[in-house]
DNA sequence: TAAGATAATGGCATGATGCCACTAACACTC
DNA sequence: GAGTGTTAGTGGCATCATGCCATTATCTTA
């Protein structure tokens, strides 16, 4: 007969791991790329000696994440989609699991494990009213990294993100999530050339685009300053497309 | 009410996932890609009827693999290459996180997560001796998966385990590693062609494997019933090395 | 010595890319 | 309204790694 909750069935009530997730949200923001950063709760004034256990890492920046709720959470990329739709609103972005670290020393409560997952957004609007609104905050991304300490081992998370970011963007469609759903090509280029942080040729860029089938025409052109721009679209917005080839690297 | 085992510090005391690890071992074993596989425990014979709640999947095949114990285990890859130890002897073998799952679902027993690794082990010789010898065989990769069902969702964790060698084999010298120090060129290309289901051109593939700087000449030749052979070895076998481009793929 | 098999290399075609030059279309200025 | 500046868009050649095919090299065995 079942056991009366809570508590583990017999045969496993051993000490667990706790379990969370953390996602690492990118978002093209003032022309750069940034990154969505948390702020963990302050220390409170009259902390105890025990302390130690409690919250760690006080008033450190961190990415967005928290613990799996048995309860709640049916699975881990749902779980990862809850924190970031109660930080952006978004529902519905381009979200990968880029990996999970456990050890006993990366969180100083005990022997914890973290679900890392990446999610790109296209219109980085205000960030979501309400309760945690204050605290969280774009950051852009130098390099690996952010200008700030972040807590745990969310700097090595931040950067595994990125590498996977950077590295599947020499040969796939992926940034192209960073966009709204009509765009001129050379928004698209630019948007490549932020993320990669280099510059790339145009007549090759086009060309590539194009010859992969990723774009079709959208209604419309771009009006400016100067010459309008054709607005293409995604052709199929569900998953990346790969091209035959990565970008060629100069400097390595 | 809590339990009174040494149990989570305050504010810690909710339910949480239980943690295991998984591990795809790969071999070429009688000229195929091979992986290895336990024998759950078989049903025994008086089980009473609140038997869901223990072992799920009484003798079904399934990667070997386990519990994270937070008193024996580092981190998730030292909790793998243990596994790997058990069931093989081997010590430093080519080892990957594949990426993880967590559900409520995928284990009857409850909330669950899994660390799936990967292993490209050289020499699979006979099978670890001891308590668990009987119960480990290896069983041929056909398609993205193996010929016995596999227990919880193993088929998935296989499959995908599969699919990221295969894919990396494509640009990078993974498939290296399941051959022993040194080897002639005709075999590392067997290797690869084993992984890959399909049969690759003689000169394209040395050039390749040569301009990448991937080998070096070691002492020796491969002597048989025909013309010897040059003996190479790895250059570097502590990385897998990232060929300019992709081999093409005809069919798709 | 010839046959047979594998080892090893060389040459041409292909295809996606880098690179550079050129044309096109708009707004703005004079 | 002609000229200028800026961005949009295209076309051509060189490069490089690959696919594909042919040829030579080297050993064993009959």
């Amino acid at each position: 007969m079942p056991t009366t909750r809570p508590g583990p069935p017999p045969g496993l009530d051993f000490d667990r791991p706790f379990t969370t997730v953390d996602v690492a949200i990118f978002g093209i923001v003032d022309d750069m790329l940034q990154v969505l950063l948390v702020q963990r709760a302050p220390k409170p004034p009259n902390a105890s000696a025990h302390a130690a256990a409690a919250e760690p890492f006080p008033g450190r920046w961190a990415l967005p994440g928290g613990f799996v709720d048995v309860h709640r959470d049916r699975d881990l990329q749902g779980c990862a989609l809850l924190k970031l739709r109660e930080k952006t609103g978004v529902r519905s972005p381009y979200v990968e699991q880029v990996g999970s670290w456990g050890s006993r020393d990366r969180d100083p409560r005990g022997w914890s494990t973290t679900h890392l997952y990446f999610a790109l957004i296209a219109d980085p609007g205000p960030l979501k009213a309400g309760a945690n609104a204050a605290d969280a905050r774009w950051f852009p991304v130098r390099g690996d990294g952010v200008a700030v300490s972040l807590a745990f081992d969310h700097a090595a998370l931040l950067a595994a993100a990125v590498e996977r970011l950077r590295g599947k963007v020499e040969y796939t469609s992926l940034a192209a999530y960073l966009l709204p759903e009509t765009f001129t090509l050379s928004e698209l280029q630019h948007v490549f050339e932020i993320v990669l942080g280099r510059a790339l040729e145009k007549s090759a860029f086009r060309r590539r685009v194009k010859d992969a089938g990723l774009v079709e025409e959208a209604q419309g052109m771009r009006t400016g300053a100067m010459r309008p721009a054709q607005l293409y679209r995604l052709v199929r917005r569900d998953a990346p497309v790969f091209f035959p080839r990565p970008l060629e690297r100069r400097d390595d």
